[in-house]
DNA sequence: AGTACGTCCTGATCGC
DNA sequence: TGCGATCAGGACGTAC
């Protein structure tokens, strides 16, 4: 689920919640997902004692800055973060909790278990494996251009792959294509200069317009607001029998990947 | 290097 | 209404 704005909204839910400064006092943490380590938690056991410094992002990559070491917070599909307090019941499918030493702490809920976690020494292993950043700066028309123009599988897919830019799922990739009359199936080598620039453009309107909606759409928790594909605000709602916002025809669907993607058959050539 | 595909896991939704 | 089948917004590992 989480794509670019939800993370970076988690982001600023954190920082709103004045993590910072507290220390991580003990963690619990006891599933396959995480185990992929020495101590079979991700690292997760030398986390006590650790001072929570700050709170980056990189595409759908959270790091939470410590005094030695960064934690790493990946959502996957179905991840989410809350700040608790004592007297909160724990979350349903709280998966991992973080206790800090005002009483409170920080769960990462995941139903699915594909979130990931792991103290890492700086962010740079797993940011040398992204491409820039879809609302950085150094993500510029050219940048798009020459990471895509000589990829020859559908645009779709390419959009989808973080090494190429980081940030961007199946959503937002649906939102940007249709904004500018793109079918999601055409080859990235085929699209013109022209067009990319276009879609550089719609990516990051797409972005910002969704990370405004749900900051400003925080839930009774003052939790930042879950996307819902079905959400009204969606140009493409992602169910069966939807229309196309613009002109009314019936959207398609097609699979890439295994990824399914909605696309006006009418406004998308 | 780029591409295609299977796989991790479980709740929600779909279709009969 | 009930229930099994299908689907879900991510990303990694492997094989070609």
């Amino acid at each position: 689920m989480p794509e670019l704005p939800e993370v970076e909204s988690l982001r600023i839910y954190l920082l709103e919640q004045e993590i910072v400064g507290r220390t991580i006092t003990e963690v619990d943490a006891d599933w396959p997902g995480i185990e992929n380590t020495a101590d079979g938690m991700g690292g997760l056991s030398a986390l006590p004692g650790r001072k929570i410094t700050g709170a980056s992002r990189v595409g759908k990559n959270l790091f939470l800055k410590l005094d030695r070491g960064v934690l790493w917070l990946h959502m996957g599909m179905t991840g989410r973060l809350a700040v608790m307090h004592p007297d909160d019941e724990p979350l349903r499918f709280t998966r991992t909790t973080f206790f800090l030493d005002d009483e409170r702490r920080i769960e990462l809920e995941d139903p699915r278990r594909w979130a990931g976690v792991r103290l890492e020494e700086s962010p740079d292993s797993i940011i040398g494996n992204l491409g820039p950043d879809a609302l950085d700066a150094s993500f510029t028309p050219q940048e798009l251009i020459k990471r895509v123009q000589h990829r020859r599988s559908p645009i779709k897919s390419v959009l989808l792959d973080q090494s190429v830019v980081a940030g961007i799922g199946n959503i937002y990739a649906d939102e940007a294509l249709h904004r500018v009359g793109i079918r999601p199936s055409l080859r990235a080598d085929r699209l013109s200069t022209q067009q990319l620039t276009e879609l550089h453009s719609a990516i990051r309107t797409s972005l910002l317009q969704a990370l405004r909606y749900i900051v400003d759409h925080p839930d009774e928790r003052g939790r930042p607001y879950v996307v819902d594909a079905y959400d009204d605000r969606m140009r493409l709602h992602r169910k069966k029998g939807s229309t196309c916002p613009d002109c009314g025809t019936k959207l398609e669907t097609q699979k890439f990947g295994g990824r399914t993607a909605y696309f006006c058959p009418k406004c998308q050539a």
